[in-house]
DNA sequence: CTGAAAGCGCTTACAG
DNA sequence: CTGAAAGCGCTTACAG
């Protein structure tokens, strides 16, 4: 028996066959029409495809044409966090900016991935998305979005995170040594006594003082390779890494920022400088300063990491290190295209550069 | 004959039809341990999913199922612009993060359609999206990628603009009428000489002063809303629209509302007051003040529209009249899911409430 | 320049 | 609880 369901389709799409029936021509016909316009006489051509518009039919079903074809014109993302969160993030931001450009330039689309919110595993969405290729933005080591797309067998980009044998294809920044030439920048400056302000380290929340074994638990590689770093600064510059009271943040948002500053401020009263992980954290800081009426840098010097927009035009203007979010989104964007054309895997690896930018929240300790 | 050209898939994916051979089991069976977990005893299920696993099958092939099934779980988004330069507009960004949210709710993807950047029509890159209904924000009335998404026959949700017959769901802010408060707010204060740095008109940027006829040629629906409400508030005023020079930005960015108050103010220097049509503008009118020594609100007052977060984040702190851009994509997201769901379409239309925000930017005239 | 035929990988109503 | 069969709408290599 033919199963009777009807076509969940709202509306009823036209089909090529309509048309081909119509018009009396096959249906590879009206497919050549609108796929390879060269296959056939101008005139037929012509006919087909005003008899496609009486049908209201502009293009072939896609996803039909993407089974056909094996590849679905479709790039995705997923994201550290809530998918929503990152656009309250602007270095995600930019970096969607990036790869949303050269997805224009190759006429893809962009499917932002979310978790699923529902009680099924969380692999389900990354399952299900109709896409050529993944984008992994920033994602922990540990997250199951993570692995379920491993396991789909799509090819991936992984960004900001060290890629592993399973997923070679990698972008980033050197996270370890950019870290490690801001926090020299303070002890150069003369500072020995430092707070840090640092990004969460696990997927699951915590907060508060984070000790040397908390942090040895960080599976964000961004947040454990910038602890690194700076902690190799502050041994080279002969401080125990245990006399650095390092603080994490639930989340990158000023408003954390601001607290810990003032956590760390009510602990260690005595510090002159604090390193935060992210201009955001920084900003947030540099609110609590103001509040405190601390005034920076004469009193305390800040460090952010990151560069956005704000960061220079904050007043005073941030010192930080920059990093090039947009265009850490395109050459993921380009990697992934040239990994799904069948490129040597070898050569789709990218360390962007980044800089120091010292600028007006950074001075010698008064004290 | 069969076509014996090889799938065009990276790295031959395993099918439903492997695991079943595998195992001696039927295909059904196998999409029923995915689809309908209690179809089957769970004993058969937990050896199908293992075996599954085994062949690296995660989940039945997006593309075909989507085929199927005939709705694909994603929702796309047009945007008036190339779709990079969404991630420059705080406006923009701040609706994505409403649609994402409701996205991540539904557990749906988020597929935002570039334009076309190749020669060919437009319409490609809308006609090929593997998308159960877009919403278009923001795009121009004459748009082709518009008419191409109506064209294609899927469920629509126009935002920012009217609806039309073809497109009845619709969302939006009251835009004359807001125009009409900011503007009155300024006549009442005393202004009698005011300019107007206005967004866009036409797809096309022409920029520079927009006489009357230009004006009449607006067709982003927000702009021409805007431009009414101003012109009665002030024809309420008793002032002459004629006498009110307005000139056009060639985009949404603090450098073009930098130009256009200075032009503005070049060639009209008795202007107390400056309506700006976004709150981008207005900053940029803001910094051109102060880069000529114009005290704001002392010497001229500006006003702006839209209240992002950087117009309450100025100092002083702008005023400007209040649209809730998350809550706008958020509802357009619902409102697009019960279109989808075969809600009756009469419901589908909500005008969003707006409202002034006077701060420390506006003030009466000193002269 | 045009068409017949195979098949992309899956889901579903129904029979057993 | 499990399977046979139909068919979603398209694209392609090939024959004519």
């Amino acid at each position: 028996m033919p199963p009777q369901e009807p076509s969940r389709r709202t509306g009823r799409r036209p089909t090529l066959k309509q048309v081909a029936d119509a018009l009396g021509v096959s249906i590879a016909t009206v497919s050549n029409a609108f796929n390879r316009p060269n296959q056939l006489s101008p005139a037929l051509r012509d006919r087909v495809l005003a008899e496609a518009a009486r049908h209201g039919l502009r293009a072939p079903d896609p996803a039909a044409r993407s089974l056909r074809r094996g590849r679905s014109g479709a790039l995705g993302v997923i994201y550290t966090d809530q998918l929503s969160y990152a656009f309250s993030d602007p270095a995600a931001v930019l970096f969607l900016k990036g790869v949303s450009a050269e997805c224009e330039l190759a006429d893809l689309d962009l499917v932002l991935i979310p978790r699923s919110s529902t009680a099924t595993p969380e692999e389900t969405a990354v399952g299900r998305s109709v896409v050529d290729g993944i984008i992994v933005y920033s994602v922990a080591e540990d997250d199951p979005l993570l692995s379920a797309a491993r396991r789909r067998g799509l090819p991936l980009v992984v960004v900001d995170q060290p890629a592993t044998i399973a997923t070679r294809p990698w972008v980033g920044v050197e996270d370890e040594i950019a870290a490690a030439d801001i926090a020299r920048h303070l002890f150069d400056l003369g500072h020995r006594r430092v707070g840090v302000i640092s990004s969460e380290m696990t997927r699951e929340r915590t907060g508060g003082p984070a000790d040397i074994s908390r942090q040895a638990a960080a599976a964000f590689h961004g947040t454990a390779a910038r602890l690194r770093g700076y902690r190799r600064a502050a041994e080279e510059a002969g401080i125990s890494w245990r006399d650095v009271p390092v603080i994490e943040a639930t989340d990158n948002s000023e408003e954390q920022g601001n607290a810990a500053a003032r956590a760390l401020l009510t602990d260690h009263p005595l510090l002159t400088a604090l390193l935060a992980m992210t201009d955001q954290l920084a900003l947030g800081a540099l609110r609590a300063a103001e509040e405190l009426g601390l005034s920076v840098p004469a009193t305390l010097s800040v460090a952010g990491f990151d560069d956005l927009p704000a960061a220079a035009a904050h007043r005073p203007a941030l010192t930080t290190v920059h990093q090039p979010h947009e265009e850490k989104g395109r050459v993921a964007a380009r990697i992934l295209l040239r990994h799904l054309a069948g490129d040597d895997i070898i050569d789709l690896r990218r360390a962007l550069p980044h800089e120091l930018r010292v600028r007006s929240t950074t001075a010698p300790p008064s004290a």
